[in-house]
DNA sequence: TAGATTGTTAATCGATTAACAATC
DNA sequence: TAGATTGTTAATCGATTAACAATC
């Protein structure tokens, strides 16, 4: 795995479309892809997925294209999947309740360990299995677990606050989906899921396009 | 307006951040901004903002910046903000839940007009003031109702084939939350929320930054 | 008028596409 | 061996940054 320069953000964005295009492969029993046809399935061009994956070592094969599994599986280890990692959710309410009930998680090694809230009528009740903690241990529970994400599902007014304790308890990675951005050390990593922001690309096609 | 050419995605997307941000400026009273100062709350460069914001016209005024509010307003107007728009949610689970009780939408003239499922304990009951039909009655509902946008929060299973119904009744817009790249004719715009693509990209940078 | 800051052109940078030699 | 398809280099395209004249 070659790796001195840096990769594109816009290469990572794509990866995970690649494998997921993978894993239908997988389900449907194709052994081999070659870049011609993973480009029909995935959209991007053939150029651009040799370019993308050479990022990162030469997985494929001349004559014959890419092994569906081997190729599934190299690109799960660039992404991190192959280790497992520990997430708490902040935030009871709606969202917080969807991405409990995520199954996607369960499927994938992520392990959530319990959600935060300040309602008392959520506090020691169960979402999924997990329990709602008060959200004045937050930071007792970060100093006895060892959590690598923290999904922040709070209204925006709390996000920073939350963010705070989440980076002084040794959280790696922040799941934001408060409409803020939110500022963070550099060793903590932010991925923002900005709903109304998608939206509003939406509406703003819908508009072009009629 | 001046729209000859196509605008570049990449700066449609940064458009809603514009505007998020000139809504806390506004909240905060700043009646005028530099793309300087703009450039320091957005994390964008000045230069961008200035480039992006002239692709639909000059908001602003030498020596001055930009009025907040006007400029607010003409990325609003630019975003399609400026009319309502009706949405029904495909599949009452717990993310259709989220969307339904996402406060935003209201906020912003979205009109939430139906949930559909299949599930017959969820059928006749109501979501935030929204009725959950039956998956059944989608047809003749979108027969005898003006819907813009389909929020696909089905399972990926069902996905294409609600959007084939959501396609067929005159929909504009999906919003597509199922893990999968749904096909629709050039005239309709699926904007798509991964959300395991984005938890991908999360532990691919936390891998890199431990 | 002097200072500030835009709008816009030109320069740079980076990402995508095209092409093809290497090779399975 | 012939055909197919990668890995990789070179060419193109597009987006970002820099610079500055225009002008409020």
């Amino acid at each position: 795995m070659k790796e001195q320069y840096k990769i594109p953000d816009v290469v990572i964005r794509r990866l995970p479309r690649y494998r997921r295009c993978l894993e239908e492969l997988i389900a449907s029993d194709k052994d081999r892809i070659s870049s011609n046809a993973l480009s029909e399935i995935t959209g991007f061009t053939a150029s651009q997925i040799r370019q993308d994956l050479n990022n990162f070592g030469g997985f494929g094969q001349q004559g014959y294209g890419y092994n569906v599994k081997e190729l599934h599986k190299a690109i799960g280890r660039i992404l991190g999947n192959t280790r497992a990692y520990n997430l708490i959710i902040l935030g009871g309410g709606n969202l917080g309740h969807a991405i409990a009930n995520y199954t996607y998680l369960q499927k994938e090694h992520y392990f959530l360990k319990a959600m935060f809230d300040v309602s008392a009528s959520l506090i020691g009740t169960y979402v999924n299995g997990t329990k709602v903690l008060s959200y004045s241990e937050l930071d007792g529970f970060l100093d006895g677990n060892k959590i690598d994400i923290g999904v922040i599902c709070t209204n925006k007014s709390s996000a920073q606050e939350v963010a705070d304790k989440l980076v002084a308890g040794g959280v790696k990675g922040i799941w934001n989906f408060a409409p803020i951005e939110i500022k963070v050390p550099e060793t903590v990593v932010v991925e923002n899921v900005h709903l109304s922001e998608s939206l509003h690309a939406l509406t703003y096609y819908i508009n072009r396009t009629e």
